[in-house]
DNA sequence: ACTTGACCTTGCCATCATGGTAAGGTTCAG
DNA sequence: CTGAACCTTACCATGATGGCAAGGTCAAGT
């Protein structure tokens, strides 16, 4: 009973930040956001992490690194520390963001492909005459309406 | 000799939204940003608009479209209207441009794909149990440094 | 004890392209 | 004369992040 290691650890700002991979700027923004509920203070006013913030901010880094929103972070983070969630309504969030990554990379895609034949076209020499700007400057994309 | 269409046109700041498919507002904010050099008025102040600021405008809408930023798009305006240019220029600029697309898009496919596996490892049912969260929760990802 | 550097605090501004809104002037049709 | 539909400028908001400024705190070295 002499060891509780990881009860009274009572890290700094920038510690946690270097422990999660979180700027210390982001830490302070996801706590006005309500990501981080109630942080604790030092008497001089610095705010001290828990593990359990640590965790909680490690996990809000590992979703911005696949790509969800803040307010969708904000939702997982709720289901995560709710025993009675379901993993439905999990997924669902992930479905979404997946979907919306798919339509993003579709249509970015489809930018790449149109340049990269208008690139392909360009002899990119010392001339003026250029297809690439041939077709920017084509009234043909005005949608005719 | 009576009929010049071409020349006299002097539409509204709302005629050329629609016949460019540039919303008014960001015709205003691209004159802000000297992409349309000296914008004429009438004598009530409401700006008009030649056939020559229809095509840049719809030269910008279609780079635009493209994915190119502002500050791009500034770039190939002035090269569009350069009769010295170099298709080298411009060819340099789009790929650049492409470059960018390819990482974002390959970044985009990255997050997609690690949802799309988890998601199918998702039973997404009543239970909390949930693969998704358990990604989140763990601290494998952290950067070790 | 004092200085120095590294940290912490809050608050404001900037990004990028776009939309919204407000408050007011103009034009045209009924 | 009135109302709708336009135009004008100016300001604020978005979303996630960075930067800077001005000031407080702490710890280590002199």
């Amino acid at each position: 009973m002499a060891d509780v290691p990881a009860a009274a650890a009572a890290l700094t700002i920038g510690e946690a930040a270097k422990r999660s991979g979180v700027s210390a700027k982001m830490v302070r923004h996801y706590e006005s956001l309500g990501l981080l509920p109630a942080v604790a203070r030092r008497l001089n006013g610095y705010r001290q992490y828990s593990e359990r913030d640590i965790h909680t901010l490690q996990f809000i880094k590992r979703s911005r690194d696949l790509g969800f929103s803040m307010l969708e972070i904000s939702e997982l983070v709720s289901l995560w520390r709710n025993r009675r969630r379901t993993s439905a309504s999990v997924k669902r969030i992930a479905q979404a963001h997946a979907d919306g990554l798919n339509k993003r990379i579709e249509a970015m895609q489809e930018m790449r492909n149109t340049l990269t034949h208008l690139i392909h076209c360009c002899h990119g020499d010392q001339r003026p005459d250029c297809p690439i700007l041939e077709d920017l400057a084509s009234p043909a994309h005005v949608k005719s309406h």
